[in-house]
DNA sequence: AGGAAGATCTACT
DNA sequence: GTAGATCTTCCTA
């Protein structure tokens, strides 16, 4: 289990460290299980593609909270899992965006209606999908033991890192806030 | 009531 | 590989 500590940092970092670990989701009688491999970072009131840009709301008020809790809501009918990070007393997030499958496999080409491996979890609406992850789970510890939603430690692994800008964002920062795995044949888009 | 939103699927060239 | 329809909340007027 990664610590919350972990979380407490700059979302971008947060963001990169994030790549390789495992993202545990469990149902009644099944656990479902990936490893991620894509990731984005956002910020606050100075990031104008972040949620929490025009400042605190309802719904964006868990950026504002306990770090290593989920942050889940809907764009364009699919559900985005976040992961909220930031340094103390700031505001952040980590979108998750793609994950390759570990465990489960059958269960989530049932969810997502989709015989192809490749595109089972590269995206952040068909990972949501595939591991079945609504609002009913947003705001729960993802640092916690038997959480429905976890994530840990990978395998001791090396490989490379690549970075880019956001995709999809009306307005980006300059800075590159996307992180993949390089060459992994999981992440939504190559660039 | 209306429209925007970190996307995805389908159907074409 | 691109264009367009469609997806479902929640915010703003």
């Amino acid at each position: 289990m990664l610590s919350k500590e972990f979380y407490e940092r700059d979302p971008a970092l947060v963001a990169r460290d994030l790549l390789g670990k495992i993202l545990i989701r469990k149902l009644d009688s099944e656990v479902l299980s990936g490893k991620i491999v894509e990731t984005e970072a956002y910020y606050g009131e100075n990031d104008p593609a972040s949620r929490a840009y025009r400042g605190r709301k309802m719904f964006n008020e868990l950026m504002f909270m306990d770090v290593g809790k989920t942050f889940i809501y809907m764009v364009h009918g699919n559900w985005l899992l976040n992961i909220v990070a930031h340094l103390k007393g700031g505001v952040g997030a980590v979108l998750i965006r793609a994950i390759e499958p570990l465990q489960g496999i059958e269960t989530m080409r049932k969810n997502r209606n989709v015989k192809n491996i490749w595109d089972l979890t590269s995206g952040p609406g068909k990972l949501t999908k595939a591991l079945a992850i609504t609002k009913e789970l947003n705001g729960i510890d993802v640092t916690e033991r038997n959480s429905l939603l976890m994530v840990v430690e990978g395998e001791k692994e090396s490989f490379e890192i690549c970075s880019s800008r956001r995709i999809g964002v009306k307005v980006d920062l300059q800075q590159k806030l996307r992180f993949f795995i390089k060459r992994n044949k999981f992440v939504s888009k190559i660039s």
